[in-house]
DNA sequence: TCCTAGACTTACGATCGTTAGCTTACGTCT
DNA sequence: AGACGTAAGCTAACGATCGTAAGTCTAGGA
């Protein structure tokens, strides 16, 4: 995590052959902002350049243009999602290691709401129509629903999950409850119903038996 | 639904009783412009101004600011669902009743994209800083959810579904499956996995009986 | 005839994305 | 040690759009 986000003496210029640096501080910044509450119109390219302490126009050297900010820190936190999944991933029984992955999904976007959003959220700009859905949720589906898959699987081997003729299926059907939850949270920090939907919706999309 | 949308010349203006058909007319413009593909970005005061063929600071007229008009769009297109929710649970057969109700639901998503996104898809501006969480999802959770809670109920008693203690969180969770499907679907317009997630999302959260 | 509801015209200040050109200091090379 | 090329970043400015305020026109009904 880069540190300058806030700056009040001119910033230092990176050395001769750091000036990549930006880059990351850049994205740091989005993600600042992102993070102070704002919704996603708060991260405009001139807002991201004075929290990163530069002049707006020096952004070029390292974005092509404003949404490819956006799809920058969409993209980091894609893979900082996947890590968190993997990290997860490592208790030897079956039925914790399903709650521990799905619990780690879910705290990350609480943690995060507004990350989490963007990251979900859809399209935001009309040239670049797709954003995430092809190459980038890819990028984390085929990660993250293999990952689940597997976990399913080591759920009904053990016996404590009904089997399914379609892991994936059930895998996909599994994410879409958590996202769904997730984005609720994200989005309005206060849910109905009860505080024990969680393990609600995973016992049920898992298969687990009663 | 209100028709022009669309002008070339230059509009009649209103009967003298009748001034409040421009703040339909209004959320008409703005709902267009949701559904012509642009984000939520597109929709600004003027472009509805533009879209309705009147002058931008007629708009002042109707509502106080431009999140107003988005506030006003959310509550009209949550009616919309609700209505459409209700009207769907018709059928005498409790499973028919179940997924007629939840197709609908994930019908009227596929079909608004745009409006889906906007009405769940959280807070725009940071003065309204909860815009949907309390008043307005509520009306539709108190709606939606307990017609919800009301056709698990019928599946249990026909037999069909397993029992619960908690049949409103059982509501709560089937919701947000079908919402996390939903709102994919709302963004991404291809998704991953098998074409039958819905049934499987919904047999799962019903807990209907294999 | 005249009042007033239902609009419109004009305009201000702020912000945005982006382009063009300039400055400065680091690292290298003689 | 000193000159110098260039990477790294800045200043200034353009045109467009936005939300909103202030004042003006106009036609339908009493």
């Amino acid at each position: 995590m880069v540190t300058r986000v806030t700056s009040t003496e001119p910033r230092k210029r990176n050395r001769r052959g750091e000036g990549g640096k930006l880059r990351e501080e850049i994205i740091a910044a989005a993600v600042a902002l992102l993070d102070e509450g704002g919704d996603e119109r708060a991260v405009t390219l001139r807002s991201v350049a004075r929290k990163a302490g530069i002049a707006a126009p020096s952004i070029y050297a390292h974005f092509a243009d404003q949404p490819s900010i956006m799809l920058a820190v969409v993209q980091q936190e894609m893979d900082r999602l996947a890590a968190a999944l993997r990290e997860a991933d490592k208790g030897s029984d079956a039925r914790e290691r399903l709650f521990s992955v799905c619990n780690a999904y879910l705290d990350l976007a609480q943690e995060h709401p507004q990350r989490y959003r963007i990251m979900f959220g859809g399209l935001w700009t009309p040239s670049v129509d797709s954003s995430i859905t092809d190459a980038d949720l890819d990028s984390l589906g085929a990660e993250a629903l293999t990952l689940l898959a597997d976990v399913l699987k080591a759920c009904v081997e053990a016996g404590i999950a009904h089997g399914s003729d379609d892991l994936y299926g059930d895998a996909v059907a599994l994410w879409l409850g958590l996202h769904g939850l997730a984005h609720q949270r994200a989005v309005v920090r206060k849910m109905p119903g009860p505080s024990d939907v969680a393990d609600r919706l995973i016992t049920a999309l898992a298969h687990l038996k009663r």
